[in-house]
DNA sequence: CGGAGAGGAATTGTCTACAATCCTGTCAAC
DNA sequence: GTTGACAGGATTGTAGACAATTCCTCTCCG
């Protein structure tokens, strides 16, 4: 009888952050908490607590007395939170290699191929997706929670940028020989090897939002 | 005029949070509101935002309709976050090396003396401050806001487990010249070392961790 | 003697109303 | 024409009250 009963607040947290990632509400955009009420359909108490956890998260920053908006993550700030997933995602990959079974050594290599066919048929869009589901099923592999909530966050913080990134042209040239050495190391349980090559993926990354910065500054 | 108007809602969440990490307030135990609100001297409203900001932050968790208690981080937990702070850290420290300047080389030298002398009087508790000491100030070299600001989060969670493992004894005289390593490699303006010194303490670090599990598993 | 259920106390979840603060646009003075 | 003050509106911050849920205890029945 008792579905799951979920609570309201967390729900429009979702909303909200879906919102944010989806860039519906644009960095440094107001959040207005009436406003808020009206798209969801809930209380402002709700909203307020929703917008706290949001901070809390990092999405949103508070005001005093100016309420809420959406935090503008500036490239170098990007660049940093990289550097961190980078290590984290590289810890994941080593020990997803250390833990992998059959079937989830199957799994990878269907959405790697998947990927291949986004990349020859230029699906962007596919293509970023597939992307998100590799590091998932990694993440899940490698079953540890805190990096595992760390790099929910600094992931969604990064959202903007890596979306810019992906307009790059040729940058899934460029990425998806990394995440076939990835799969090949974990598949093959190397630890060494796997974490050596998601250190190698996030710095072709972080390089690339370094030249991004470069181009914005000679303009 | 205008003398800074602290947020109630942030002083709350300070004050709790240092009640928390003095072990005022114990793993598992229920924080109730109204309790928070007369030994605080605030109103409910604030208490709750303080709950959910500290919750967000890893310190307190909540149970639908039965409230806010103290989190209560594993043994096991405790070993992934210190895995997570060994990389974190690691990062810190390669990149204090690149950025130290005379003073602040003066400044580590200093508290390591003061450890050292701490180490020969056996004043456990004055080590251990010192040691935070040191962390921070290497972090601060560092300027590496995202590191930082989750090291913050992690050091927190981990504190109970970080007091009995000072206890253990002997372990002074095991990590102070591992620390001796990591601030001469950072003086040497030597990143590769000073990382990998950091990674071999927090590496001995997660090693007293798992003993301590070995030893609880065979009471 | 033990377990199920009802009832009450305690606690949390939510809403509405009010106070404090900030932003904007207007008007007058220099 | 610019600058400053001031008023009005909009928005957030806080408090208190009420509703909903849970937990504990005590009773009653098997």
């Amino acid at each position: 009888m008792t579905s799951t009963q979920t609570d309201p607040r967390l729900a429009l947290v979702e909303q909200v952050r879906t919102a944010i990632l989806r860039g519906e509400f644009a960095p440094r955009q107001r959040l207005i908490e009436t406003e808020l009420c009206e798209r969801f359909g809930t209380s402002r108490f709700v909203a307020r607590a929703a917008l706290q956890e949001l901070s809390a998260q990092g999405l949103v920053e508070f005001q005093r007395n100016r309420g809420a908006r959406v935090r503008d993550i500036s490239l170098d700030e990007a660049i940093e939170i990289t550097e961190v997933r980078k290590l984290l995602e590289g810890l994941e990959a080593a020990r997803a290699a250390e833990r992998i079974t059959r079937p989830e050594a199957a799994a990878l290599r269907a959405t790697l191929k998947d990927m291949r066919a986004a990349v020859n048929s230029a699906e962007m869009l596919r293509y970023s997706e597939l992307n998100a589901r590799l590091h998932a099923a990694i993440r899940d592999i490698a079953a540890h929670e805190t990096s595992a909530r760390l790099l929910q966050q600094l992931r969604d913080q990064t959202v903007r940028h890596r979306f810019s990134l992906s307009l790059v042209p040729g940058r899934p040239i460029v990425s998806l020989p990394q995440h076939e050495a990835i799969v090949a190391a974990v598949i093959a349980r190397d630890p060494v090897a796997a974490e050596r090559a998601m250190h190698e993926h996030l710095q072709s990354v972080i390089d690339a939002f370094k030249t991004l910065r470069g181009v914005a500054r000679q303009p």
